[in-house]
Formats: C-alpha cells, sequence, structure tokens
DNA sequence: TCTAATAAGTTTGATACCAAACTAAATTAG
DNA sequence: CTAATTTAGTTTGGTATCAAACTTATTAGA
C-alpha cells in the first residue's frame, strides 16, 4: 500500500532490491543520507522519544535526570559547573533548579566563598527521585547498549570527540 | 582559576592525571559517562549548536533545510511521507511546510489520486533557497567529517541502526 | 584604590518540537 | 453497501531549549 502510493508519484520508484523490513526509504534522501549532522539528529531524537515514552510516569521528567546526577557526583556545585557538565545553557538551568528545589530534591544555598554563585545538594527525596529515574535511565541505556553491541566504546569515543571538538 | 574554584568545593577534586586540552571535566559524570544517550545527546546538540551559529543569515532555517532536500529528490511527495523520512512529526511539518508555502519555496497540491494528502515540490526560489542552504549544510558536515575521520561509515551504520531500532 | 571587564544567575522572547484531539477522506469488515 | 477503522493533515497545548539583556558580585588594570 506504501509501495502502491509511491508507484502513484511517477518518480519511476521500481525497486529493483527487494525491501525485507522496509517501512521507509522509498523516499530517496540523496547527499542527506551521508551527513553525520542527519543522522545524529535521526538517532538522539529517537532514542529521546523512546526514553519518554518508555519513562512517562508522574513527576518523571528526562531533563531533570543529568542535572540531579551531577549534583549527587559532585555535592556544593554551583549552577554553572552543572550547565558546562551537561552540556545546557545557564537560562535552561535557571528555571529547572528552581523547580527542583521547589518540590523538594535539591538545596540551594549561597556560596561563601563566591556570593554569586550557589552551591546545590540532593535531599534526601532527590536521593531518591534520582534512584527512581536511574532504573529508567538504566534500562534505557541497556537497550541502547543492545542495538550497539561491541562498537560502545568507539561510538562514545567519537561522540565525544564530536561534542568536546564543537563546543 | 576553573581548578581553583573547584578545588575550594571540597569534593576531593584533586587531579592525579593532568588535563591536556581539559576546559570541563573537573566535574565528575560517573555512570553518566557510560551512557550512549547522555553522549547522543551531548553530541547532537553542540554540532546543531555550532551549525545554527554558522548559518545565522535572514531566512536561513535550519529544520526546512531537510524538508526542501526530500521534496527535491522526491517531486510529488506527500507531507506525510517527508515526515517519515526525516523523522518528524506531522503536526511539525504542517507549520512548517505551510510557511515554506507562503514563502514561495515549495508548491503544494491537492493530490489526485488521495485527496487527503497533499502533493510537494520546489519552486525555483525554493531551488534556489535549497542551493544556498547547501553551502552551509555541506562546510558544516565536511567539518563534522575531519573531526570523525575515518570512523565515518561505521559512525553512521550505528546511528541508523539506532534510529530504525527505536522507531 | 577606583574603574573596567568578566562571571553567576535570572528574566524575557523566540524557536523547534511532540502528543492528543479533531476533520475529512479512504479502506476494510460485516 | 453500510459501519468501523485507519490515514493525511490541521489545530491546540505544552515542553525544552537557546540567545540576549539585565543585575549583582568578583577580578584585573590603570
Amino acid at each position: 500500500m506504501n509501495k502502491t502510493a509511491t508507484a502513484q508519484r511517477g518518480t519511476g520508484g521500481l525497486r529493483l532490491t527487494p525491501e525485507p523490513d522496509a517501512a521507509a526509504s522509498e523516499v530517496k534522501l540523496g547527499p542527506l543520507d551521508g551527513y553525520i549532522g542527519f543522522h545524529l539528529r535521526m538517532a538522539q531524537e529517537t532514542a529521546l522519544r523512546a526514553f519518554i515514552a518508555r519513562s512517562r510516569q508522574p513527576g518523571f521528567k528526562p531533563g531533570h535526570f543529568a542535572t540531579l546526577m551531577v549534583v549527587r557526583l559532585n555535592p556544593g556545585i554551583s549552577q554553572i559547573e552543572v550547565c558546562r557538565a551537561i552540556g545546557r545553557d545557564k537560562s535552561t538551568l535557571s528555571p529547572l533548579v528552581r523547580e527542583l528545589q521547589r518540590d523538594g530534591l535539591i538545596l540551594r544555598e549561597d556560596s561563601v566563598a563566591d556570593r554569586r554563585s550557589v552551591t546545590l545538594r540532593l535531599t534526601p527525596k532527590g536521593q531518591a527521585a534520582l534512584d527512581a529515574l536511574l532504573r529508567h535511565v538504566e534500562a534505557h541505556d541497556r537497550r541502547l547498549d543492545a542495538i550497539v553491541g561491541d562498537s560502545k566504546p568507539e561510538l562514545i569515543a567519537v561522540l565525544r570527540k564530536i561534542a568536546t571538538a564543537l563546543s
């Protein structure tokens, strides 16, 4: 049925090679298919959507996870340092942290060393919330691990290279 | 200076191995650093930001590019097929296409075969706009190519695998 | 030591996206 | 052949994000 529709478009969409799993890819992507950026976006957003769908439960926000994790591992860290670590702008983190504080997950105290900045740490409730989130994240990333297989170290290495080279 | 600030946090941030390029990564990432999803997001969003910064010119919208390209390569394609090809929701494409039409870049005609759907094709102006965009995209992806180097084929293969496995 | 430049955090405005509810057309089942 | 289901596209509501302008504090320079 997809096939019929495509054939009707008169783009000469006659397939010479049969499509086993198929679904998509009657459509020509041309140079797009050779762009790292294109595939990077497709993979990332597909993975993100899959994670969101999987962890759809009250109070679970994917954006919070990385922040909570970094704060747990680096108690007393400032917002700007969290920004740099997780690749978000300070204007993104500002309301996010406020919300986490409002919900009683993190503690915000004025830094004594630098009165411009704040120090963040998890409350017990924040620790628990992070542990709950971790279960979803671990499950999700195990799924990614299964898809990626052996090439995981090389994949992470090259992704890290991209992030550091372009930041 | 970054070092000093971090040391003051009292997280025992004393580095045993010197950091050559460094900048970040006084901050501990813990398990985060082993997640494919985390690095995927960091790489993709860093790359996207770099592209946006690079191609910041009147009328240049990164989101339009993939659509224009797919329409050029598949004249007469429907919106829903574009959606599937470029991984966007139909509700995302709807206003985007309307805008491209308003700006005279694409032509939208009711499909004769299926009156629910429309057929899309580029106007000459759309062709020109795409060519202009292509220059930026090519430059950007050459930069990515340089960063990634030899592993490009494997990288694209694994990214494609992620996208198809999770869609 | 004053002043200029930088840095941390907030606020505001804009963009890009998705999901769900909806309309209208097409397809499938009975 | 009608009724139920699916499909293409639109609309609405909400989220996540950034950039730029701003405030206050710190650091560097004259």
